[in-house]
DNA sequence: GGGTTAAATTGACACTGTCAAGATTCATTT
DNA sequence: AAATGAATCTTGACAGTGTCAATTTAACCC
């Protein structure tokens, strides 16, 4: 059933999410044209409309794969209990910033304007998403128990304003604004000093 | 010079430049639409192409418009020394929110990918957006010689971990991604709390 | 086989940015 | 004041885009 009929396609759906993310990486949000994602996969222009419902709906596939693909990277780094917190701490900051400008056209679906700009995103998306934004919660509520990061503020502000700053360091690298991709492992461990400032046990790096 | 014409409109830069921010802000950058705003203003599509290049000069034109107006609240807010550092900072990172939230759809456009994604930015603007940057170094120093920030990280590496997290924390607001406008007050001292750890003078806000 | 349903197709519509060629007005020079 | 040249605005046209409607094709179940 899924050899090389003409007709029926037989895993459409699978293909195009695929290839969209392909094209998504070469040309970008804007670069991705429906009809021309259709001639890569060899079918009609509105064939995949019996899968998606709409571009965004495409898109927000993609994103919440996205989000999947990422909340088992911080899961992992999060769970691993060999090393000390204030390493992982550093290895979650990278991690984020690597993820981000490994896949920066992903990155900019998951985050951007495109699909969070006017409730465009589907509902599907938001139940993948928002467990992620949740989990950025947990494990800001933790660091500051053991003693990472200050304690004297809500752990939801405290999550805030740290994922703020990734997600604004990953955006300035991106966007190519007023920083490179050369000072990518510095501006992370500033960032890190910058939030463990009170936590005085390395200070050498 | 600037009465009713019907051929020759006069002034239409300026005035496709007012109709276009004005459009934006209602429609965001994606229902800016070149013939639409054309009509607003009363000439036909192609009437816009004498003044500007693509629908991108357009948009680095109000761009641009924006840089100047934010570097001068920035320069005003830092020149004000009738108040002290501490206070300014605190200002300062609560005007730039407030600038982003306020004009959410040309915050989008000054720093987002539509100009910056792949070099599509002119070189006015260019020109213009390049000194506001370099302002945030020269601001970044000065809180490290008077201490409000840790002075063991190089100026531009902190300045663009402090840029990006107000960045990041504008966009997350912006695009309504796990933070809501109603926490902006707070996540901006949250913010300004997380810098100055050390600097332990005023710890009651 | 017949009938239901899912999947893929062509045709069409409204919309977009942008180029080329022509019309109109302004400015400046003679 | 007339003419020339440049600036400005116009209509016409083209290649794209997302998406809907009606239609054909294939698969599946009884």
């Amino acid at each position: 059933m899924a050899g090389a009929s003409q007709y029926h396609h037989g895993d459409l759906y699978s293909t195009l999410i695929d290839a969209a993310s392909a094209r998504l990486e070469k040309f970008g949000i804007e670069g991705l044209s429906l009809r021309k994602l259709a001639e890569d996969v060899g079918v009609s222009r509105t064939a995949p409309y019996h899968h998606f419902k709409d571009k965004n709906a495409l898109l927000s596939a993609i994103a919440a794969k996205g989000f999947e693909q990422w909340h088992q990277i911080a899961e992992e780094i999060f769970a691993n209990e060999s090393l000390p917190v204030e390493q992982r701490f550093k290895d979650f900051i990278h991690a984020y910033i690597g993820f981000a400008t490994t896949h920066p056209q992903i990155y900019e679906l998951m985050f951007g304007q495109t699909l969070w700009g006017e409730g465009k995103a589907t509902d599907s998306l938001r139940e993948v998403a928002y467990p992620c934004f949740q989990y950025q919660v947990t494990m800001t509520r933790l660091w500051q128990e053991k003693g990472l990061l200050p304690s004297d503020q809500h752990a939801l502000r405290m999550a805030q304003v740290t994922w703020g700053t990734l997600h604004g360091i990953a955006r300035l690298i991106i966007d190519g604004i007023y920083a490179d991709a050369s000072h990518i492992e510095e501006m992370c461990d500033c960032a890190a000093a910058l939030f463990m400032q009170h936590h005085a046990t390395s200070a050498t790096g």
